[in-house]
DNA sequence: TTTTAAATGCAACTTAATTGCAATAAATAA
DNA sequence: TTATTTATTGCAATTAAGTTGCATTTAAAA
């Protein structure tokens, strides 16, 4: 059994071609995704429903997490091991280009302990930075004079 | 002049009656506000391109900020008084509630300086807490057993 | 190999948001 | 006050993201 397989199954996850395909651009990719991304970047051609419930499964099962950039595109990265459907923390950092719209996260980036007020529940949080990212920073022209 | 004139004039926007009804909504209420919102209630019909394009310019002019939510559904709050077209900042905590959907500033909660990574641009960002609200809270049954 | 349960593909639908354009209304100048 | 100019509105049509129901297919278990 090859190591998407095995992801697959330590998640609770059949084994089936688009899953296994799907996981694969993941891990082949360090950029949140979006369905759109996955409909460009797969070879073979799976149906837009298909791809639209591996990644709520996926998410399901903790092996990814939805991330909702300002553009209100949702995309998905893949979560840190530890994650499973009863837990599923993925405490860091987001950060969306204001020029690609990619969205990376920044793992790295200490999330400092929030004081929040009383009356409200709280389960979980998202830290979404705004900006232009390296790769465009890095292209000539466009963004040079702000550096 | 009344308020609601005045606050138009002051960020450059032509009075209409559309605009006036619209900024009237979002200062009666504690709330950000959906598109969705808004055609409920208002008390007029305006037409649905005009409540988005309303609520693009009350953007642009530094009166409203966009708030993008785990559902992906644009909401919108007023911004504070020191805001205008140059200066759009409004760096404190939303609160997104995963019961009623609803969405609140916490303009409270004072948000920590983070060390962010080299290499990106950073010009913005957003903290969005998840959770239950005060008010799906207060209601008996669902949520009591969370107190 | 058969059975069972889950996943896929297809068609249709819903909702959010955008675009182009003619009609209208607001601010400015005469 | 009226005429002119420019921005805004309303309408129709369209795009894009995401969802639902159902028959067919596939994976895993018996």
């Amino acid at each position: 059994m090859n190591h998407i397989d095995s992801i697959l199954k330590d998640h609770g996850l059949k084994k089936t071609v688009p899953r296994a395909e799907i996981l694969n651009v993941f891990m082949k990719n360090t950029k949140a995704i979006s369905h759109n991304d996955l409909e460009k970047e797969l070879g073979r051609d799976f149906d837009r429903v298909t791809i639209y419930r591996t990644l709520s499964s996926f998410e399901e099962k903790g092996l990814v997490h939805k991330i909702m950039p300002p553009t209100g595109v949702a995309t998905y990265a893949m979560c840190s091991s530890h994650c499973n459907s009863r837990t599923h923390q993925d405490t860091h950092l987001h950060f969306s280009c204001n020029n690609c719209s990619s969205v990376y996260c920044l793992n790295e980036v200490e999330i400092p302990q929030l004081k929040l007020p009383k009356g409200f529940q709280f389960t979980s949080f998202s830290f979404m930075v705004e900006g232009v990212c390296k790769n465009c920073l890095s292209k000539p022209g466009e963004f040079s004079s702000n550096l």
